[in-house]
RNA sequence: GCCGGGGUAGGGUAGCGGUUAUCCUGUAGCCCUGUGGAGGCUACGAUUCGAGUUCGAUUCUCGAUCCCGGCCCCA
């Protein structure tokens, strides 16, 4: 009986496993430029940590259980909340900004669909202690350079939660936290529903309903018309300002909430062609959530990157390993354990273990793609010496093995190009 | 939790009440023990699971399960 792979699980086989790595080396690489630094969080957690952030009602969708010792655990959902514990716990006295950045897999007990899976892998990066608008735009130019990077056309949206709320603050406040809920959802009825059900001013809902509406250019001006010269305004335009200057497309919408009640002002999402239903690879924005978890007062932004949609969109390729392959004779077997010593330093190189004919060695050779083989017979073996065919040319020659590791360091691209990605 | 569409060797498929379950590809080996990519031959390998209808089910019915897509949700 086969046993099969839990649902909604993937297995990566060795070219998936390639192609994801390639592209994670490339997103690492540009966060460090970016001056973060990677941290890694614990694959479970106390139950508690989540439902402190997002509510009891977040039981349904984790994979949580009991352990030995009765504690209430769970996979993580996510990593922001992770990351804020651990900064709670053991880094409040480091120097600010911290910037921070994880790439591990997540858990969510949900429904597989297009893009969305069980275990799924999330890219984030989160910069605590400032709340500066160029701490915010740093963070949203630093995700869009990514998928430039990865060669992805996203479209970014960015928003103010400060100039909704200041239209919403003289209601109660979880009147207001319903409020962006529907708003997030993009869920007009239910808006409007609820705000009849309050009995909201009406210049209040007017103007709230053209101001989710608001997208585009001339979305400042028009928002100023609705709700004054405010200082939320002016921040606002102070990070679109930088956002200018990082040379970043973006597109004004107020009709960004994130239905979260952490986030304090930045927010933002980019979306991605090619999706379905699932089509938001990135989201973020600026929150508090230290002092939930029992710090100071500190104000963080981060984003994080959906890497399983990205994988699904980006279409740039590994770099080939282009094999080396050495092929021996059952007489000169060791001598062909010897070389490949030498030679896998430099370059990846495999030896014949199914004690195959020599011909079948090279089918072998041929097969799995490598541009060069190794020929050590009793010939070689005797003139101290390794035959080096090229297999795309039939050509071969005699030569030691210091010179087939100069040759093929020069030759064979492979070789720096690995060198690069590190 | 809900709604649609699907499950036949490792991958891709044909059969749609009775077949030795088809073909392609793959892998291993041989033809061919110092020269690969072609060809020939051989081997390996499948009806998702469980009930029901039937003399007989891969085929029809029901249920489960998994996959794909959508809803809900999205921390």
């Amino acid at each position: 009986m086969k046993i099969s792979k839990p649902r909604g699980t993937r297995d990566f086989l060795p070219e998936d496993t390639k192609q994801r790595r390639h592209v994670e080396n490339i997103l690492r690489q540009i966060v460090r430029n970016w001056g973060f630094n990677e941290i890694i969080t614990p694959t479970f957690e106390s139950l508690e940590l989540f439902t402190l952030k997002s509510g009891e009602g977040i039981i349904g969708e984790l994979y949580n259980f009991t352990d030995k010792g009765d504690r209430e655990m769970t996979l993580r959902p996510e990593l922001t909340a992770p990351v804020m514990r651990m900064y709670v716990n053991e880094m409040q006295a480091y120097q600010q900004p911290l910037k921070l950045f994880y790439f591990e897999n997540c858990f969510r007990y949900e429904r597989p669909q297009k893009g969305r899976f069980r275990e799924f892998w999330q890219f984030g990066v989160e910069l605590i202690g400032s709340n500066k608008a160029d701490a915010d735009a740093e963070v949203i130019a630093l995700a869009t350079y990514m998928l430039k990077a990865v060669g992805i056309k996203g479209d970014l949206h960015v928003n103010n939660l400060g100039v909704i709320r200041h239209l919403l603050n003289i209601l109660e406040t979880e009147h207001q936290s319903k409020i962006m809920r529907l708003v997030d959802k993009k869920d007009d009825i239910g808006l409007n529903d609820f705000l009849e059900e309050i009995d909201a001013p009406a210049d209040l809902r007017m103007k709230l309903l053209e101001l989710i509406c608001l997208t585009g250019d001339e979305a400042i001006s028009n928002a100023k018309e609705l709700v004054g010269e405010i200082p939320e305004i002016q921040r606002f335009q102070e990070l679109l300002t930088l956002l200018d200057t990082y040379g970043v497309e973006y597109t004004i919408d107020f009709g960004i909430a994130r239905g979260l009640d952490y986030y304090t002002g930045t927010v933002f999402e980019i979306y991605a062609e090619g999706l379905g239903a699932q089509n938001q690879v990135c989201g973020g924005g600026s929150y508090q959530l230290i002092k939930l978890f029992g710090g100071g007062d500190v104000p963080s932004t981060g984003f994080g990157l959906g890497f399983d949609r990205i994988m699904e969109v980006c279409e740039i390729e590994a770099p080939d390993d282009k094999p080396i392959v050495i092929i021996a004779k059952d007489s000169t077997r060791l001598e062909a354990v010897k070389t490949s010593i030498k030679l896998r330093p430099h370059m990846p190189v495999y030896n014949d273990l199914m004690k195959r004919n020599f011909k079948a060695q090279l089918t072998y050779a041929n097969n799995i793609g490598a541009n060069h083989v190794i020929i050590i017979g009793e010939q070689e073996v005797e003139a101290g010496k390794v035959t080096l065919k090229n297999m795309n040319s039939g050509e071969q020659e005699l030569l030691t093995i210091e010179e087939v590791i100069l040759k093929l360091g020069k030759n064979n691209d492979t070789i720096p190009e690995k060198n690069k990605k590190r």
